[in-house]
DNA sequence: ATTATATATAACCAATTGGTTATATAAGAA
DNA sequence: TTCTTATATAACCAATTGGTTATATATAAT
């Protein structure tokens, strides 16, 4: 299972997560992006792999990223009913709710 | 800022806030829920207690371990939010909506 | 006062993390 | 082919983590 708090468990993989939310990057745009060396990205990159919360395409000498939203997705229900239960939100009943398509804004 | 993602970011220390989500306990009864140490039991609700998950009480010999409710729930919403957003989820704001009482249940 | 119990602390260990610099490899451009 | 660029890898470092055992301290009970 990916580990979802050890993914979002540092800012820098936070920024990098929120940056491939405004598009997919190569790895030089986000080592750009930052005031750390390739290779600290390059490990950032690789838990983010490895907890399947981006993934990967090979395009010639590049290699672009992209948030996986299928896991992020996942990751984050099972946070909310964790969390949820601990404050007895109803949110994440709520959240089933919304999902099972009784509640549209369209 | 507590640090949600630390706090929760190993199993036993979900498990020991399950445990508290029942009812507040001594640290003698959380250490014998677990297959682990008294001082790692303690190490855990020492960071915890630093990213001020739970709270702790001072009564006589022993120490009695409750939820802080309060700062989960203001994690809570932070976390929402943030991976919300990664997902274009219409949650955060959906639970604003909730928490100002425009929808009830009772 | 002694003993038992609950908690705290110290010292240690192996693995992981987040960074570095230096260097290798792969692909594209000149 | 040579040069440049993008990525990968290796070796290193200091700090943190999650555990251990042994021991100290504080409180309560006999």
């Amino acid at each position: 299972m990916p580990d979802i708090y050890r993914a979002l468990g540092d800012p820098t993989r936070r920024r990098i997560l929120s940056m491939l939310k405004r598009g997919n990057k190569t790895q030089k745009e986000i080592v750009e992006a930052f005031a750390i060396s390739q290779p600290a990205i390059k490990k950032h990159l690789a838990i983010l792999l490895e907890e399947k919360i981006i993934a990967q395409e090979f395009q010639g000498k590049y290699r672009i990223y992209r948030l996986n939203l299928d896991s992020l997705q996942i990751a984050y229900n099972e946070m909310l009913q964790y969390i949820g239960d601990l404050l007895d939100n109803q949110l994440a009943s709520l959240k089933d709710y919304v999902e099972k398509g009784e509640i549209r804004d369209e």
